[in-house]
Order: C-alpha cells, then sequence, then structure tokens
RNA sequence: GGCCCCAUCAUCUAGAGGCCUAGGAUACCGGGCUUUCAUCCCGGACACACGGGUUCGAAUCCCGUUGGGGUCACCA
C-alpha cells in the first residue's frame, strides 16, 4: 500500500509555493498507485505557530484540489493529524530510547551550550555538543527530579557511517561524525520535527517519503531514530528546492511564494498545477501541457531530475494563458464572474465578451484591463482627438443611421467612411477606438461596439466631440 | 568553512556511448496574417562549465577542478 504525506508547519500566512510542489508530487504519486495521501500538520514549534496558518494551508490545498485522503478535518485510521496533540505519542517512544541508551537527558543550559559553540567555532571544529550530559546520566536525572529542565537528545554514535538510498540521487552515505547529538525532546515537552516525522512517519505506515531537497541532510539523524527503534525504513525521495532566478532557495523576498497569490493574480489550479509539474520533470513525450490525469499516468519519482529548477512566472503566465484559450465560453464567464465577484459584474457582458478577450488574456485578472471599457465609459483618452473632432463628427452621424446594429454591419458601414475621408484604415479605426474605449489596445472593435450598444456609442461619440 | 547534493541555450528541459553539425517549450529578435492588441504561421540568435582519462567513438562512463545549491538550532 503505498502511502504518502507532506507536513506542513502552520507558521506563515498559506502553503508556500514550494511545498505545494511537493504536496502535488506525493498526491499524483499516491493516486497513481491507488494509494493514500495524509496531511500531517507539523505543529510542534509553539514560538512561531501563526494563529490561521493551518486553515488557510488547508483551504488553499483544497483550492487547488490537492485533497487529503487522511487530515485533521477528515480524521482516519492514524488520528490525531495535528503533532501538538500527540505528545504522549512521543514521550512515550523517546523513553523507550532513553531505556535503549540510544538517547539520553541533557540539562545543559542555553550559556553553557552557547559557551561551547563560540569555542568551539574559535577552534575551528564543528560546533555540536559535547556529551556532557552522556556519562553523568544519573546525575542527571536527579536534577531532573529536582525540576530542573532538561531535553532528551539522540545519542549519536561516534565515526560510523550511515548509508540510505534515495529514488531520485541513489545511494547517499554521511559519517556520522558530521551529526550533532540532536534534540529530540525539547524542554517544553514538543518533539523536534526530528523525532516526530520519523515516529509518525512509522506509525502512520508512511510507505515513501518524498520531500524536499533540503531533508537530505537530516535524513542520517532520521535513520539512525528508525535503526535505534528497530523499525523499517521507508522510501527516500528528495525533490529539488525551486529556485530564485538567482539560484537560490525559493524565498518570499525574491519572489511570491503563497500559493494563494497565484489565484489571487488570476491564475488557474490545473494552469500551476501543470507548470509545477515540469519542475524537474518532464513528459515521455516532451508535452508541455497536459491534464492531472495524464500525469498522473505517466509520471515515475525515476523520472524526476535531482537539479533546481527556477521557477519562472514568464512561462507560467503563457501556460495560464493557454488554459484560458482552452476553456469553453461559459467555463471562462463563471470564472470571470466568481474572480471579480466584488464587482458585481454585469452577467451578459461578461457572456458576450468572453470569445473576445479569450485570447488576449493571460490570467482572469487581465479581464478588466483589457475589457473595463465595456462596463463604464471612458475617463480619459490614450490618445489626443483633439484634431479628430471632424472624424468622429462624421462617425457620429454614419453610426445614428445605422439600424442593425450587429459587427458585421457597423463594419460595413463604416468602412467606406474612411475612404471617403481619405483617412486611412488604421487611423480611422485607432480614432473611433479611443472614443469608444479610451485605450488603444482593446478587442475587436466593431464586436465590442455591438456589445456597448447604439445608444451607448452614440454618447460616448458626442462626448468626444465635447471633450 | 565542514559535510551533502548538483552541473545541456537567459529559463524549463529532451538526451541513459554512435540516431546530436544537440531536439522541444518559454522569453527575446525578425517576417507573414490583421482595423489595435492578442491568437496563429514562418524564420533567427542562443547551450553540452573546464581539464584529464576509459573507448574505434562521450553531452552521455570515471577522476579532478571550477561553479551553484542545501545543511550545519530546544525551526520545520
Amino acid at each position: 500500500m503505498v502511502r504518502t504525506r507532506i507536513a506542513p508547519s502552520p507558521t506563515g500566512e498559506d502553503i508556500h509555493i514550494g511545498n505545494l510542489y511537493t504536496a502535488y508530487i506525493n498526491w499524483v504519486f499516491a493516486k497513481k498507485y491507488d494509494g493514500k495521501f495524509i496531511v500531517r500538520i507539523e505543529d510542534t514549534d509553539r514560538s512561531r505557530l501563526v494563529a490561521g496558518a493551518e486553515d488557510k494551508i488547508l483551504s488553499s490545498l483544497k483550492a487547488f484540489g490537492i485533497e487529503a485522503d487522511e487530515d485533521v478535518l477528515k480524521g482516519g485510521e492514524f488520528e490525531p493529524y495535528r503533532q501538538s496533540e500527540r505528545l504522549e505519542i512521543y514521550k512515550k517512544h523517546v523513553l523507550e530510547l532513553v531505556d535503549k541508551e540510544k538517547a539520553y537527558y541533557c540539562t545543559c543550559t542555553q550559556d553553557r551550550l552557547d559557551f561551547i559553540r563560540a569555542k568551539m567555532q574559535k577552534e575551528k571544529i564543528l560546533p555540536r555538543y559535547d556529551k556532557h550530559c552522556l556519562s553523568k546520566q544519573e546525575e542527571v536525572k536527579k536534577e531532573i527530579s529536582e525540576g530542573k529542565k532538561y531535553v532528551i537528545r539522540l545519542n549519536v554514535p561516534v565515526d560510523e557511517i550511515v548509508e540510505f538510498e534515495d529514488v531520485i540521487r541513489g545511494v547517499i552515505s554521511i559519517n556520522t561524525s558530521s551529526l550533532d547529538d540532536q534534540v529530540l525532546l525539547k524542554s517544553d515537552g514538543f518533539p523536534t520535527y526530528h523525532l516526530a516525522v520519523v515516529i509518525d512517519d512509522h506509525l502512520m505506515e508512511i510507505s515513501h517519503v518524498i520531500r524536499a531537497e533540503e531533508w537530505i541532510s537530516s535524513t542520517p539523524k532520521h535513520i539512525l531514530l528508525y535503526q535505534a527503534f528497530e523499525w523499517d525504513l521507508p522510501i527516500f525521495a528528495h525533490v529539488p528546492i525551486l529556485r530564485n532566478p538567482d539560484k537560490s532557495k525559493l524565498s518570499k523576498r525574491k519572489n511570491p511564494v503563497w500559493a494563494s497569490w497565484y489565484l489571487e493574480e488570476g491564475f488557474l489550479p490545473q494552469a500551476v498545477l501543470n507548470y509545477l509539474s515540469l519542475m524537474g520533470w518532464s513528459h515521455p513525450e516532451e508535452k508541455d501541457i497536459f491534464d492531472t490525469e495524464e500525469f498522473i499516468n505517466t509520471f515515475t519519482l525515476e523520472r524526476i531530475s535531482p537539479v533546481g529548477p527556477v521557477f519562472d512566472i514568464k512561462k507560467l503566465t503563457w501556460m495560464n494563458g493557454q488554459y484560458i484559450m482552452r476553456l469553453t465560453d461559459e467555463d471562462l464567464k463563471t470564472k470571470i464572474l466568481d474572480f471579480f465577484k466584488n464587482e458585481n459584474l454585469d452577467e451578459e457582458i461578461v457572456a458576450k465578451s468572453t470569445p473576445l478577450i479569450k485570447e488576449r488574456i493571460k490570467t482572469l485578472k487581465d479581464y478588466l484591463n483589457i475589457a473595463k471599457f465595456l462596463f463604464q465609459k471612458p475617463t480619459e483618452y490614450e490618445i489626443s482627438l483633439m484634431d479628430k473632432k471632424n472624424i468622429i463628427a462624421q462617425i457620429l452621424r454614419k453610426v445614428e443611421n445605422i439600424d442593425d446594429f450587429s459587427a458585421k454591419n457597423i463594419g460595413d458601414c463604416l468602412q467606406p467612411l474612411a475612404v471617403k475621408l481619405e483617412v486611412s484604415n488604421s487611423d480611422f479605426f485607432m480614432t473611433l477606438r479611443v472614443v469608444m474605449s479610451g485605450k488603444k489596445i482593446t478587442p475587436p472593435l466593431s464586436e465590442s461596439m455591438e456589445i456597448l450598444g447604439k445608444d451607448e456609442c452614440l454618447e460616448r461619440l458626442r462626448a468626444a466631440i465635447l471633450d
């Protein structure tokens, strides 16, 4: 049984786009093998907890269609799915490790820790805990019974090789001498990530740990824990970290990183997911555009490349445009209406204009940029109409006499006027375009005028003359 | 800095020894279509980091160098 998970921390505004990426890979992998996808909330850092973050993460995941089979809302066989509610479990297990002498109590103060760290740094040796408390456990236990604050540390063996296999990168081996005696249980009684992740992944029967590359260097600690507990290892796959254009880890300083930002900018979930699937992975037939179902069918972990890809919003934007073009008119109308629900747009106008703007917008947000004039009169003109008054007056007279106000007929009636006035087509229609919309770039003119209707067009022509 | 991971156009990538005078996509530049813009079509410029091996033959395998990234917390 394939069981995958993501373990977001409610410490930010929303789910990070990089986490959305790993979530998608995990979800797709589970779907491909008829497995289960679990969302586990890792809220063990009480100091960085952000109120509302958990809800936001869950709702964003849902907005992108990545639904968990087991999570804090749905529950499941292995609940609770919030780590702060599993404290007893961690405690019990870590004590087991102490019994086995794989872990030990430590009552060192932060001051002492800071001191030895500084000293080691000065001596240019790797700063890490010096196992000071390990040799005097009885004494330490006595201190603890007297109420002294303590942590429990992993007793990392000296100078051993820890090896594990990563599906994407092959065998990775690290000497334990580069590992610290990691704190497993913090003094507030909460586990650290390293303890909690191993226990939960085991207890929740996670078969494949698919997570970001930044976890590679702490995986040996996890291996040591699995060995200490005498548990079987899951399969590890470390997917690449998404990068800023300067190749550093994707960060909010340099890029929009919150998943919901993309939705707010008018990107379609499917387009974002499709783009994300191309990060470190490519379709065997070199396709760019494909839906989730096809991704599930063709995806393999082995095909993920270990190279960290730059997140290129330009290509995402192109892809989003492609998705918008492929939407049915009805579907696009609904999406635009929903996107601009606060604007209370006239549904009929949106419906009529949708086919006109379909190939012209890259995001839903672009819609009003290009079509706003259909809902309201221009407030200014991008081109001066001062020396065009005569032309406009002639157009006005002509338009007054058009009875069949269809796009085709409007064009047919106006075209001869351009010839008669000896004005080039582009000049003539640009003038009219600006009169109608105020802008130089618009959807097709005759069609737009048809949507506006004869009366509205006449009003705009008169307004332009008076301007 | 130690350890670990990585290395094909600006970017995402194809490529698993001969099919590669390296293919596609985005972006960019030019042209066509066109009542603006967009779509669409055609064309262009642009890459195997470097140095050693192995081999009849290397973008592909090995080693080194360089470069980039990650990680070294009672954060995840």
